[in-house]
DNA sequence: GTCTCGCATTGATTTGTGTCAATAGGCCCG
DNA sequence: CGGGCCTATTGACACAAATCAATGCGAGAC
């Protein structure tokens, strides 16, 4: 899913704001922070929202940048991270159509946000968000409930970062690939990775070596295939999750 | 480590719910979720909530357990944590007087937690919580700012746990330890600690015998000088930030 | 007072993962 | 079609932190 796109990109600009948008024919909505806009509400929410492309591999925003907007990603993958001085990169996620970008509160980003694949963004003021808000009880209603479940997932996150071996991260990281495709109706058996072994490391505290690593070693033990690099097929899920799940099953 | 708590259990009341508090008279109102309401509501507020007060080494509740209601520390230290099948263990963080406890959404706690200290907790009913947040916005609004700044913490936590060496981890931690110490009205310069080193260890992702090694060394350095185990003075704390924030100073 | 137990510290050694380096494959471009 | 570039893979080696082990210290029990 990642690739195709690569043919919008084209020679045109990097940042094209495509206007307002038609929120009532979004496919999305369900799984966005706007589901929390009933249909009457839809006029209100599309004269503030405008829609934005961008090509593969342009930043979104920098941490500490301030934070006029929040993004609802459409289509596409985004990276989120935070930077070390030296270089070393922490990356906190990869945002996909349905996720938020940056945060409802607070004055400045406190991540880096940058595509991966070409990407469709809706960007709303905070300033008349906050305005739509007051109006909508079920905005901060619906903007709680996504927050308390990323908090949840970085928690998660924590635990591989800090707890596991290098196989269980690598097997954490499919396995909530494969979770996340589910959720989209795929069968979560095939994953088309948009990111490089560098980005999956950098998002499970490894090096690319040591992620390729693990990949061949998974293959030679016949949990996965990859019949390219960008594809990655789970053989063996059951055998996955149970290295994955160190966790205690509650 | 729930075990050793079972034997402080017997001998004396474990848990005492102490019946309905006194809001208005309480010191920390300001800085836990209670803060969204107003002087009027107080009454209202002050018939959901109870009071209890916890031994050191208790647990509040476990990971997976229904999550019936939330808490606010009043007095002392928390642990939360998730544990691995074997044994490991990552602790989220060390929730002190203002914190909340347990999330606002979701059907079950999704950590486990465990006074480290004697305690004493507020705790609300949700369903009894939801009823009155639909008479008061403020109410979610408060709850959203705060799991931001929750989320904002993990992530920051998330890059000592993927990228940090040793000595930047326990830098951070005790740096983190002086802001909060700060934002209380501390001088931030001298700390109590109120865990093992090895729950410390358990929080960034080293052993006890690391992070002990990390201290002895930061003490021959004359960043930190140690009295006792459970106290740590910071010398040169701008030396203990530089190596904390290996940061990009945005 | 002495015994015991848990925790912190320190040392010796091992090991998982990082680092450095070389090779190979895919893709775009001229 | 060949050249350059980026990424993935693989190997050899180094090193930071884990593991294993021993000692010491302080608090509580009796």
């Amino acid at each position: 899913m990642a690739a195709d796109g690569a043919t919008q990109r084209a020679a045109c600009g990097q940042r094209r704001v495509e206007g307002s948008s038609r929120c009532r024919d979004c496919e999305i909505r369900s799984r966005a922070f706007c589901a929390a806009f009933g249909d009457a509400e839809l006029t209100a929410l599309e004269a503030v929202i405008e829609t934005i492309s961008l090509n593969a591999n342009s930043e979104v925003f920098f941490e500490g940048d301030t934070a006029d907007y929040i993004y609802n990603v459409n289509a596409g993958t985004v990276k989120i991270f935070k930077s070390l001085q030296d270089g070393r990169c922490q990356i906190l996620g990869f945002p996909v159509e349905g996720d938020l970008l940056g945060y409802p509160v607070g004055d400045s980003h406190t991540y880096s946000a940058e595509t991966l694949t070409p990407v469709r963004l809706c960007r709303v003021s905070r300033a008349r968000l906050r305005d739509l808000a007051s109006g909508f009880p079920a905005l901060e209603s619906k903007l709680l409930e996504i927050m308390a479940g990323e908090l949840a997932g970085s928690q998660a996150q924590m635990t591989v970062l800090g707890r596991k071996s290098a196989p269980e991260r690598v097997a954490s990281f499919l396995v909530q690939l494969s979770d996340k495709s589910i959720a989209n109706g795929g069968t979560g058996a095939s994953l088309s990775l948009s990111m490089s072994r560098h980005d999956v490391a950098d998002f499970i505290g490894l090096t690319a070596e040591t992620v390729s690593r693990v990949l061949t070693q998974l293959t030679r033990d016949g949990l996965i295939a990859i019949p390219q690099p960008y594809r990655v097929d789970l053989i063996r899920i059951e055998a996955l999750r149970d290295l994955a799940a160190a966790e205690a099953s509650i």
